[in-house]
DNA sequence: CAATCTCTTTTACATTTGTTAAATAATCAG
DNA sequence: CTGATTATTTAACAAATGTAAAAGAGATTG
């Protein structure tokens, strides 16, 4: 483990909620790094999720295949967590995969012992608490996007809120995950310029 | 407080996570019952959110306006909890309301209360990160069905998962949930009948 | 029960998005 | 560098959904 991989990681959840210097070194010592190269995934489609992520390096992206087409869920930049939770909170199959996009750097944690940490230590369950109170806040804005929002304004939004996405994601990618096609995403993008 | 409103509330809770005779106490003691008559508001527009609702009995929904029109966000019916989680976890106002679509009786916990239980009873906390986790699960498989799902897909997987919705509430407030006009969703009904 | 109000459906037309295929542009491997 | 592969855009047409207005159905109230 990379000290400063590990670092950015409790960086990363000092921010969320303070814990203690013993609770820092009982997560960290659950960590391990996992390096997966571009277009590969890290965890594949089937299997019950049972491994929490958080991205110190790259961009990776939570897919799923509705009727073949590639589905863009979700994606992780530097200093997100990527969790597939429909899975991990319910012990179901994911039919969902876990792919990198660039070269990209994990740290992984087992989901089973992170959680038996909660019972030594309170302050670590208030930390994965806040985290799932975020991702959920998240996905919250994101339905209602989705719900009302035309796909042009998604698409204005997400540039807005993550530059990022649009300068080093490929568009077929942004497409499924504003929920339109390819074609579509590129009539929009001739139209606003 | 009626009491066989608030058994029906512990008994949700134990459905989820059972937790001591001690700590059940100290949660009915936070309760208070809430009347609210067909369409009206139990929390209105612009508030920050402090309360966490649960419904004992009729019908609730989340909704807000976009540009003038009536969104409907979420339905709650008997033994649903109804939070404005993106303003409760995040202290900002909410642009979104509660509203009764039948008589509804509410079970109404004051946030900060059962946050401070929290920290004489890490089971109570452990039971409402439960009741997060489950309600992120639900909102990420609503993103999924809106994401990439036609209108007619979405309303026939409401019709077979909630039966009760289509017979109980006014179609201009399913259609605004499943991100459709009514015009659209009175076709998909004629067409499929 | 009649009048009014609200909800739902229908119609006609406009707009958006999807589909398929082809053309162009960009990237990658040898 | 060059050919092959992959990504993106464009075009033409089909299908789905939105908009506005009106008609019909159902509920509510005096």
């Amino acid at each position: 483990m990379m000290m400063e991989h590990l670092n950015k990681f409790l960086n990363y959840l000092s921010d969320i909620y303070a814990i203690s210097t013993e609770a820092k070194k009982e997560i960290s010592d659950l960590t391990t790094i996992v390096h997966i190269k571009k277009n590969n995934n890290l965890q594949s489609i089937g299997q019950t999720c049972r491994t929490i992520y958080f991205v110190v390096e790259g961009i990776a992206r939570i897919n799923y295949f509705k009727e073949d087409k590639d589905v863009t869920e979700y994606f992780a930049f530097e200093n997100d967590m990527i969790i597939r939770a429909e899975s991990l909170f319910t012990g179901k199959q994911s039919h969902k995969a876990i792919q990198a996009i660039s070269d990209t750097s994990f740290i992984a944690i087992p989901a089973a012992l992170l959680f038996g940490l909660f019972e030594k230590h309170h302050e670590v369950e208030r930390l994965f608490r806040k985290i799932v109170e975020r991702s959920y806040v998240d996905t919250i804005n994101r339905l209602e996007s989705l719900q009302f929002h035309t796909a042009e304004e998604r698409y204005q939004d997400l540039i807005k809120k993550s530059p990022e996405v649009v300068r080093e994601i490929p568009l077929k990618y942004i497409a499924s995950y504003l929920g339109i096609t390819q074609v579509s995403l590129s009539r929009i993008r001739a139209a606003i310029s």
